[in-house]
DNA sequence: GCGAAAAGTTACCAGCAGTAAGTAACGGGG
DNA sequence: CCCCGTTACTTACTGCTGGTAACTTTTCGC
């Protein structure tokens, strides 16, 4: 029953308005909080833990960042954001290159392997609604690819209004073999993004 | 093969040894009993209800099934047979079309909107292992497509071994786009299939 | 100083996965 | 024929988690 409480000294972990009346545990604390409890201690991590974590008792958790789904969407929405920083420099330019799309899905590769318990909590979505908001994640890494898409297409003069339904397939793709991949052995990134770049690019029947 | 037995007052639902020792309700009565109450009620179904709607207790779910984990993936054995069973004829033969993939395609989409619940509760594993244990639909719809993936492969001479990491893939996109394609209105499953269709066969840039 | 508002905590509830222990019916051996 | 072990099932619980109501403590405006 008795949380060790390991937690700073600093934070006022007693009731009452703080000097200043500045928050002493903010949003962001409560979202690196949960980050590092859940590398820690696995995609199974509660409410309670982050809480404890974060040195704030659970009604903070709700009152900052708001229920799970909402810590589960925050947390997409950082994955996203790495995803797209790591990303980027494939995706730059107007063109589009076999080797840059090598590039970008080798670096969304490494992302995921560097965040992996974060990656499944958020991928993970635990039922209903939750479920269909893995489409946050999708979402949000889907936006610069869907822009990126419609901007090529249009310049090779190719219809843009397929961008959408490609970017959601491409990052779901790229979910699948994630998923897949952080659970191989003795398999590169390189490698995978190699055969998946491969396939993307040249289609199915490949080039002859 | 449809068990008419519908949960009536025949079955014994006090405790003591039935007539003739058989099992009045077995393993595929839990989980026809299962779709049921997650197509009436969503994915967000407990375990209590499914056992209420087999007519049994709790123990008697863990009994024939196992846990929530094991309850998924018979779950997800199920639906994936009845992907590959929709798919199988767009994927005969040896040979593999353009029309052939939409036609797959399709058939992947109106399947999942045909169990659209089941499909939820099977993909929005609740955490940890599970989220892995999504993999477990995965492999299943991804064993045949890896199949003729390299039968195909080695017929137009070229490298088979790429055969499993595209299947995923595949599988990946599918999936995400139906999870997309699920919530949108007005687009019909013809159109995604197409468009889908077109990227997978000719690749990002298109055939010139 | 003093009340109102802010910031947090304690203590709870409901629901779920999972399990231990108890109970009723059958059937074989004396 | 009766008893007892086995089988099949239920009742009743535990432990945990997400979520919230209600209370407590501190600060600040007047």
């Amino acid at each position: 029953m008795e949380q060790t409480a390991r937690v700073s000294e600093s934070i006022s972990r007693r009731p009452g308005r703080p000097l200043g009346g500045q928050l002493v545990v903010d949003r962001e604390h409560v979202l690196d909080a949960a980050e590092r409890v859940i590398r820690r201690d696995g995609a199974g991590s509660s409410l309670e833990a982050v809480a404890v974590e974060a040195g704030v008792t659970k009604p903070i958790v709700y009152d900052r960042v708001g229920g799970r789904a909402d810590l589960a969407d925050a947390l997409a929405e950082r994955l996203a954001d790495r995803m797209v920083l790591a990303t980027r420099t494939a995706l730059a330019g107007e063109t589009l290159s076999q080797t840059g799309l090598t590039r970008f899905i080798e670096a969304n590769l490494r992302t995921v392997a560097d965040h992996r318990e974060l990656f499944l909590y958020v991928t993970g979505g635990s039922t209903e609604q939750t479920a269909i908001g893995r489409l946050s994640l999708a979402e949000r890494s889907t936006t610069p690819l869907t822009k990126t898409l419609a901007v090529w297409r249009s310049g090779i003069q190719q219809d843009p209004g397929v961008a959408e339904a490609w970017a959601f397939g491409i990052v779901g793709m790229l979910q699948m073999v994630s998923q897949w991949w952080i659970t191989q052995e003795g398999l590169s990134a390189a490698e995978v993004a190699g055969q998946i770049s491969e396939l993307l690019w040249n289609g199915l029947p490949g080039r002859t």
